[in-house]
DNA sequence: TGAATAGTGTCTATAAGACATTATCCA
DNA sequence: TGGATAATGTCTTATAGACACTATTCA
């Protein structure tokens, strides 16, 4: 029954996000030196999914992810699927792209000549159309951000007001208002504050700031929220 | 380079979505009396990605489209990709699902024996992960129906408004309130008037309505809008 | 005490929602 | 003229956005 001629090869590609800084970066690893086509240039994880190890897809883009670095991943969602008999010189392609963050903090023993991180606004050219992938995972993660909990999941798992609101300015690249910031997100209940330890952990001067977690362990959607521009 | 053993099946299911009397209508076709899994049983179209024919995936789906009905497809989005070893009891099999939306006026001649409409309130079985498939396209057509004008792909190219707010209101299962509706339309500029014509085309009584159109023939976001409770 | 950072209060413009009113057709 | 449908107007409340102010720390 199963047609015998060219059937498509199955892929996926991981586009891995943390902030470093306060500012995104893209996870980039070395492709292996015995690829057919664009070995040992540096772009975003990616393989073949197996039929035989992998349950399903979203287990797939999890080992590739835990191949190329030992990353936990705080969140993962499927982004878009690409598939076009020009995509991969080796024939008709299909790649069903995952989006995964990180906690930059928890990311130990990268191996320097295998995987490295890039600011996301230096990164030019990618082989394949990734450069095409990490624009869509970047526009994802953009309008997530306008209304739910996401850039969250790059920030430790207790974080200030400041620091959240930092996340959500390097993601949406503007700045914004202190105050429509946090009367928005304690309106929604998106973050509780973490009882007991107000005690600060960085910084020099300035009155310390409170401590909280997010209600929710889960992407949390609040409406279209949080966007507030500023000169 | 390219493993020799399993890898998954590539195929493309589409979920077509219409409007027949206000009502969300979903096409279900009848599988082939062949096919070594589910013969003759009724669901949403699909088919194997083929690698010789389709350009990409857009196309593969456009082509099993056709082939089951002749419909003109107003609107077709990619939706999300299933893959999974158990979904398909023939082996590791993905799914790159596709969101439809056409016309009911502009799909003629439906054999009737291998394609048909049904109430989507009224779909329960499907064989497969078909009812998530469908679940998931109905959850996205509600979500854009919020922020966008995509119900608009389903009336004819002019409309009233009262149409178009009953499509709205069939797609988000809600009433709308009358005056909220045409403001928050009329502001954001989806849509314009149709000049000259301004002749009524249906119902008995009653003041006629102005014919539109949409200004842009391809989906417009608006931000959040459009939802209105009314008791 | 003053610089620096965190957190709160307040005012205004705008938008949403509910509902009442006017407009225009047909029988 | 009255019923029916379309279109508009108005009022209230909620929210966004801007910005000023207070609070708490360190040097």
């Amino acid at each position: 029954m199963k047609k015998s001629y060219e059937t498509p090869h199955v892929t996926s590609d991981v586009v891995v996000l943390t902030l470093i800084d306060g500012q995104l970066h893209l996870l980039l690893a070395k492709r292996d030196s015995a690829s057919p086509v664009e070995p040992n240039v540096w772009t975003i994880p990616g393989g073949y999914v197996h039929a035989d190890e992998d349950e399903d897809l979203s287990q797939a883009a999890a080992r590739i992810l835990r191949a190329k670095t030992g990353a936990q991943v705080t969140y993962l969602e499927q982004l878009y699927t690409f598939g076009s008999r020009t995509r991969d010189s080796r024939g008709w392609s299909v790649s069903i792209a995952y989006l995964a963050l990180v906690r930059h903090q928890e990311v130990e023993g990268l191996d320097a000549s295998l995987a490295q991180w890039v600011p996301l606004a230096q990164v030019r050219a990618l082989p394949f159309d990734h450069v095409e992938i990490v624009a869509k995972a970047l526009a994802r993660v953009r309008d997530k951000a306008t209304y739910s909990s996401l850039p969250a999941f790059l920030l430790p798992d207790t974080f200030t007001l400041p620091e959240l609101m930092g996340v959500y300015e390097a993601v949406l690249n503007q700045r914004l208002d202190q105050s429509t910031f946090r009367h928005k997100v304690e309106k929604q209940g998106m973050i509780r504050k973490v009882r007991g330890d107000a005690k600060r952990l960085q910084k020099g001067a300035g009155r310390p700031a409170t401590l909280y977690r997010l209600s929710h362990p889960v992407l949390h959607n609040c409406g279209r929220v949080l966007l507030t521009g500023r000169s």
